[in-house]
DNA sequence: GACATTTCTCGTACGCGTACTGAAAGTACA
DNA sequence: TGTACTTTCAGTACGCGTACGAGAAATGTC
């Protein structure tokens, strides 16, 4: 018999071992020693099995002690989300579905904790919502985009992409970016995404109690 | 001689046909009448095909009268990105990369205009480009979540994800989120784009120019 | 015209995700 | 004990992206 938590400890071992874009169905079948159909009798889809995956993931994530400003505390969440699928941004690439919400487990207080802290700060529970959504794009977003990116180096055969951007721009029609010029690519990337997201937060709560 | 024109040719006429998901190297080959592997010399990957396909695209949105107020500017380029975005969600997956900038080939008005605007309400440089890097990984998130979630009805075998979301929540933890209940799904999700889009460029403006 | 070089074409093959069949072997219950 | 149900697993099949390498065709050069 096979079990569930036999069928994680595997994938976990494969992934840890080869990384998580050689996880396959197959090739975790056969670090178990069974068929490859069985696995289906455990889980649904390959999909299935990368949400049970996550799910203990982000449940192994500690409940940190929160500030107690509504503002701080958004933010401390988000933050901790965000570092927890930068670690692991093939998690970010699964969960761009809503129906994550379903699927988080034990760390519901992520949500809850966002959702809160737009509470306390005096918004409307439509509002709070509204507040975890955008956080959500925002993140998700960063994430996927900075992940996809920092992939590139890895195939440096492509001329194109190693060139300055923004090389044969019209001056007349595009000022502005000839302007900018290559700062496009030596932005320092650490502190952006608290960056954005520090005037995203700003800008939401300013918009749901606008007399503040 | 197969020319690069009547592949992109090919390919519109597939996904026009069968949808974007069913695109591939092979079915486009045979649409050609030619060999699987011929594709290969005319494109150097799948990817490649993508991003020539949404090249395509982006080029063929007409550049509109834009608002000459930098903040409403932002605005309205932002949404137009958005929209495009949002009519091939598709496009947004392949266009995750930083990359895509090199890309755009006309369209980089899209980029002019944001960076303009915020370097017009007060920006330095860098700012001005941080202020479009986080609108992009906003906008990206919101198409990729949106397109996601939109795609689950499709399946409605899954009953976890027919039931309401936190169904079994221990209020006693989580109070807030069984406050917000059933709200999660029932959001009019029409102008939620629209409403993070000015909370976070208000953000980011106020944060560019504090004295403003 | 003859040759070399580059460009184009394509068959074969590998590994992948996944569906279907059919048949063993184990377990539960009558 | 027999019977029904669940779990296991091999085999087969389909379509996918694409690495390899062998030919065909076009092009340039003498």
């Amino acid at each position: 018999m096979t079990s569930r938590a036999q069928i994680l400890d595997a994938a976990r071992r494969l992934i840890g071992r080869d990384g998580w874009d050689k996880l396959s169905i197959r090739r975790l079948a056969a670090e178990l020693g069974i068929g490859t159909m069985t696995l289906y009798h455990h889980v649904r889809d390959k999909e299935d099995l990368q949400l049970l995956l996550i799910t203990e993931y982000a449940d192994q994530i500690p409940q940190p002690d929160l500030p107690g400003e509504p503002r701080e505390r958004i933010i401390a969440t988000a933050t901790l989300i965000h570092d927890a699928l930068a670690a692991w941004p093939w998690a970010a690439e699964v969960l761009t579905a809503d129906g994550f919400v379903g699927r988080l487990g034990e760390s519901v207080w992520m949500v809850e904790s966002i959702v809160a802290g737009a509470i306390d700060h005096g918004c409307t529970p439509e509002q709070a919502v509204h507040v975890f959504r955008h956080i959500w794009y925002y993140t998700v977003g960063e994430i996927l985009v900075r992940a996809h990116s920092a992939q590139q180096p890895a195939d440096a055969a492509r001329p194109a992409d190693r060139e300055p951007l923004f090389s044969g721009l019209d001056e007349s029609r595009m000022p502005r970016l000839v302007a900018v010029g290559d700062q496009w690519r030596t932005l320092s990337a650490q502190d952006t995404y608290s960056q954005g997201l520090r005037a995203l937060v700003d800008g939401l709560l300013a918009q749901a109690t606008p007399e503040t």
